[in-house]
DNA sequence: TTGTAAGCGTTATCAT
DNA sequence: ATGATAACGCTTACAA
C-alpha cells in the first residue's frame, strides 16, 4: 500500500511536535533557525507533501472548480478548457472536467456530483437539451458561486462570458451579402440555447438591413452531439434539394460547420462554387480545409480565462457580490485568401 | 456564502448525536426505524450530501483517479476518456483530466500535482517528450497505483492497455501492398514512443514480408502536438518533392493522417489518384472526409474502458498484485467503399 | 438503541 | 521557541 509520510511521521522521527513541524515548514518566523533546517530538510529528504484533502477539510475548500460542458471532443470547449487550466494552473486550482454529453439528466448528475463540496465553484455551458435550470439555480441561490460560459441563461443572476454572438452572426450573413448572396440558408444548434437565438438575431439583423426577407425553410436547427453528422446531412440534402434552394449558408457552430463541409462534399457539391459557406468554427483544421472557406471564430480559449478568473473572484470574495459582470467577446472573422467569389446573376 | 449542512446540524436539529445520525444515515440495522425516518427525511429536506472531503481524509482514500495525457483535443483521447468515464462512473469515481500538452516539464507537474493524495491512482499515456520516467517510477515503487496505456513504457512492472499498434500497422502496410503500392512512405510521431516503434515494426514487417526493401528517406516522424500541421505540411512537401517519391503515404496516427490529408490537398495532390494513403484515425471525419481513405481505428473506448477498470481493481485490491496484465486490443480496419484503386503500373 | 470518543492530516489558538 | 489542544466532517469501536 501507498502510505505518504506525514507531519506526524515528521514530528516522531525527529522528536518534535506537529505544529512545531507545521510552523517549519510554513517557514514561520517564531521557529529557531536550526530548526526549521532540521525539518525542511527531513521534509525534503521523505518528498514530504502536504495532503490536500486534510487541507481542504481545514480550509473548507478543495481549491478545485469543476467544469460542466456537453463535450470536449469540439474544439470550441477543448480551447476553452486549455484556457480555464492556464488560469487555474496559475491560480493553484484543480480542474475537473466533466460532460453531459448533450444530455439533461447526465448534467444534473454531474452537477450534484461536484457541487456536493468537491468543488469551490462551476464554469457552466449548458447542454443542448437544458430547458430547465433548477439545478442551478438551487445551488446558486444557496451561494455557490457559478458562472456561465458560452451557452448561458438569463434566469439566473451571476457572472457571464460569452462571444458577441450576435455580431459574429451579422458580419457572417452580411459577408455573405457583401458577395452578392441574398438566399441564404442557416443552420444551427439546438433553437433555445441561448447562443443559437443570439446568432439567429445576427443573421435576421443582417437580413433585415440589406432589405432581405426572412425564409423559415433556410433554417435548419440540429439537437443532438451525437448523431450531428447525420442530423446535418439530412439537413443539408433537404436545403439543397428544395426548389427554392439556397446559394449560400451560414454554419453557426464549430461542428456544424465541418459536417455541413462534409455533407456538401459527400453531395458534390462544390464549395463555393456550387454553394458559399460561411461558419462558425474553432477547428484548427477546417481553416485549411477549404481555402475559399470564411470561418467567424470564438475567442475560446480567452473565454475559459475570462471565465475561470470571474469564478476565482467569485470564489475568493469574502464579501456578497452585488454587481455581475456580463462580459462578451468579439469574434474574429478570417477572409480566406481567395475569399468568396461573387454570386452568379440571377438566371 | 455556501455552508452546507452537515450531519452535525442534523444531529442539533434533531436533539441526537451525531454518530446516531451517521448510523441511521447508513441505513445501519442497530437504529430503530423512527428515528431513522425522523432523520432521513430531516436530511432530504435539507438536502443534506455527506462531504467527499471528509470521507477521502477518514477512508484515505479521495475515489477519485487522475487521467494523464498529452490532449484532450484529440479523437483518440477524448473517446479513450469516454470509455474512461463511463466506468468511473458505475465504480463511483471522480475523473480529473491533465494535460501534459507534449511537455515532460508539464507532465511531470501534473502528476505530482494529482499524486499527492489528491488521487487514489494515475491512469497514463506518456507524452511525446518524455524520455525519463523516474517520476512514475519513484511513485510506483511506493505502491501507488498506475496503470499506463496507449504511448506506454516498459521500465515499469504495471498494468498495461494498448492497441495492437504492430498489427494495425501491419495490416496498413499490406492493405497498400495488396493494391500494387511497393512505395510507401511512413508518416508517424515522436520516434521513441512505444506506438511508434511498434507501428514502426508492423510497417517494416510487412515490407520485409513482400520483400520490399526498407527505405529510410520514406520516414517522416513528427514531434510536437501543438505545431503538427506545420511539420506534417513540410514532411508532406519533401516526400511528395523528392526525386524517388512514394506512391502511397501510411501515415500511423489521427492528427497526422488528418493533417497529412489537408497537407496534399493544399499542395493540390489527388488521393487516391495521384497518391494512396492509409491512415491510423478515430476521427469521426476523416472516414466521412474522403471516400478513397482507408482507416485504420484503435478501439480508443473500450481501451479506456480496461485501462480504469484495471486501476480500480489495483486501488481497490488489498493484498499487493503479483502478476501484471499486459491488454492487447485489436485494431479495426475501414476499407472504405470505394477502395484504393490498383497502383498504376510504373513508366 | 443510542451516545462518547478517537482518529484521518492539518493549522490556529492557546498555553508554557 | 515549542508543545498541547481543538477543530474541520465523518465513521466506528466501545460504552451505556
Amino acid at each position: 500500500m501507498y502510505e505518504p509520510i506525514t507531519i506526524k511521521d515528521i514530528a516522531k522521527a525527529l522528536g518534535l511536535s506537529t505544529s512545531t513541524v507545521s510552523r517549519a515548514l510554513r517557514g514561520s518566523h517564531e521557529i529557531s533557525a536550526d530548526t526549521k533546517k532540521l525539518v525542511v530538510e527531513y521534509a525534503e529528504q521523505f518528498n514530504y507533501r502536504p495532503n490536500p484533502i486534510a487541507l481542504s477539510l481545514k480550509e473548507r475548500r478543495s481549491r478545485s472548480i469543476g467544469v460542466v460542458v456537453c463535450e470536449i471532443a469540439n474544439n470550441y470547449f477543448s480551447q476553452a478548457i486549455n484556457g480555464i487550466e492556464s488560469v487555474a494552473y496559475n491560480r493553484g486550482y484543480h480542474v475537473i472536467i466533466s460532460q453531459s454529453h448533450e444530455s439533461y439528466e447526465r448534467e444534473i448528475v454531474n452537477v450534484e456530483h461536484l457541487a456536493s463540496r468537491s468543488v469551490d465553484g462551476l464554469l457552466v455551458s449548458l447542454s443542448a437539451e437544458t430547458d430547465k435550470i433548477d439545478h442551478f439555480k438551487n445551488l446558486h441561490d444557496k451561494g455557490f458561486p457559478i458562472v456561465f460560459f458560452d451557452r448561458i441563461t438569463d434566469e439566473i443572476e451571476t457572472h457571464k462570458v460569452v462571444a458577441d454572438n450576435y455580431q459574429g452572426a451579422y458580419n457572417a450573413t452580411q459577408h455573405l451579402i457583401d458577395a452578392g448572396y441574398r438566399k441564404i440558408a442557416h443552420l444551427s444548434s439546438a433553437a433555445h440555447l441561448s447562443i443559437s437565438i443570439e446568432r439567429m438575431n445576427g443573421y435576421k439583423a443582417a437580413l433585415a438591413d440589406n432589405k432581405i426577407s426572412f425564409n423559415e425553410s433556410y433554417i435548419k436547427n440540429c439537437n443532438h452531439g451525437g448523431m450531428i453528422y447525420k442530423e446535418l446531412e439530412d439537413a443539408v440534402r433537404s436545403l439543397i434539394n428544395s426548389k427554392d434552394k439556397p446559394t449560400a449558408i451560414f454554419s453557426a457552430g464549430d461542428k456544424l460547420t465541418v459536417s455541413c463541409l462534409l455533407a456538401l462534399n459527400k453531395f458534390k457539391v462544390k464549395v463555393p462554387d456550387d454553394i458559399a459557406l460561411v461558419g462558425f468554427s474553432n477547428s484548427p483544421l477546417v481553416e485549411l480545409m477549404n481555402p475559399s472557406l470564411t470561418v467567424v471564430k470564438q475567442p475560446a480559449f480567452e473565454m475559459g480565462q475570462k471565465a475561470i478568473e470571474l469564478l476565482i473572484n467569485l470564489i475568493e470574495s469574502k464579501r456578497p457580490v452585488t454587481e455581475f459582470e456580463k462580459v462578451v467577446l468579439q469574434t474574429e472573422i478570417f477572409e480566406r485568401n481567395s475569399s468568396i467569389p461573387k454570386a452568379k446573376p440571377k438566371k
